[in-house]
DNA sequence: CAACCTGTTGTATCATCGTTCAACAAGGGA
DNA sequence: TCCCTTGTTGAACGATGATACAACAGGTTG
């Protein structure tokens, strides 16, 4: 007979270095969607990944490392959502319907953003990262208000009603994330369209 | 001479449970303001509240106890600030100054807060909690909205418009924790105005 | 197929966490 | 003055945390 010495199945499965990050931040998220910050523990993500615990430090350098990159992403995910790049078109009403989908307003995703939110009041690099995001953010919101503004007076600048809006949707999403019943759909988009049209006149909310 | 053996001064105090309680809490509280829920840690509410590790147990049971008493504390300030319970006659537009209050928009109690509700979302007692301080909260907005309707019309439930006011005064505060020159604090004042107008028509902001 | 690069493993180490518990002592009552 | 209640201490303990590091092995290159 042959020699029945099958190789041994791999132990492992090697991924480039971008692949493997994606795949940590993945797990670290799903990690805090489930625990909170409390589940955010190299053991934990690392078990999340099906990975050994060295893997993080070598792919991040420490667990604030992750933090970060984790951050990142989570804005990322959200900005592609309620805000995509390449929606220079898109309306404002888009935008609103955007911040109101089932992605966005997912328990888990509510609970993951709820404790980076704590971490970022108190960790300077995490407060950087959110300003640089949050410009973002804020840039494509106050592009938006612009278009639907075209040209009219208003009576506030752009850029505070896009604050103004910002802070509304995340207070909605907060309340919504402690206590998912208390609001329904329409209330939140009603409240988000009221609050536009007292500076900006009538939308077109029908879609 | 007379004995010169001094009585050695005491090597500590005794208070009572009730006192030794708040003085934990208030403990626990400038650790959430000052390190976020990395510093809500037996070991630093102790040294901060400069008294030995087994007293946290010894009146709480447990470290999950002293958080919801934390928990309630910190509602009950906002609550006293905002919309105290003898305050049947203040109006909306009270409340909405009493909100920005400094006492309550300062850095560290909104860090404490933003802790806090990482907290929440991953702790079914905290949850609990929530709901129970939540509803006096929401209550007694709804009564300064009625007040406000004095029996006109309004194109909207009392209950929703109080639950969306809260959302927009909680992401004021969040933003306002996370970066607090984005926004001034007539800036805010209008925000809560317009929302509220949209909604109950014209208010008198002179004061 | 051999050599090398580097992604991956897993143990070892040290720090810190929450809780327990026996001993201590402050301070009021008899 | 003595006693007793109980607030308080602080060491001990096991669990779990993050990180370092040496050994290992996938998988590509020549």
């Amino acid at each position: 007979m042959k020699d029945n010495v099958k190789p041994p199945p791999p132990r492992y499965r090697r991924y480039t270095a971008q692949a493997r990050r994606a795949m940590l931040v993945d797990a670290a998220l799903a990690c805090l969607a489930r625990e909170g910050i409390a589940g955010f523990t190299i053991d934990r993500i690392c078990a999340q990944a099906q990975v050994s615990r060295g893997l993080i430090t070598h792919h991040f350098k420490s667990k604030e490392g992750l933090l970060v990159a984790v951050y990142a992403a989570a804005y990322d995910q959200m900005l592609e959502i309620a805000a995509p790049d390449h929606s220079d078109d898109a309306d404002l009403v888009d935008m609103v319907d955007a911040l109101l989908s089932d992605d966005l307003i997912d328990q888990g995703t509510l609970r993951a953003w709820l404790a980076l939110w704590g971490e970022v009041a108190n960790n300077p690099t995490l407060i950087a990262e959110h300003r640089r995001y949050y410009d973002v953010y804020y840039d494509r919101v106050v592009a938006a208000i612009r278009r639907a503004v075209a040209g009219r007076t208003i009576p506030i600048s752009e850029g505070t009603l896009a604050s103004i809006f910002i802070a509304l949707a995340d207070g909605l999403w907060l309340e919504r994330c402690i206590d998912p019943d208390r609001l329904s759909r329409s209330e939140v988009r009603n409240a988000c369209f009221d609050l536009l049209e007292a500076f900006l006149g009538p939308l077109d909310r029908s879609r």
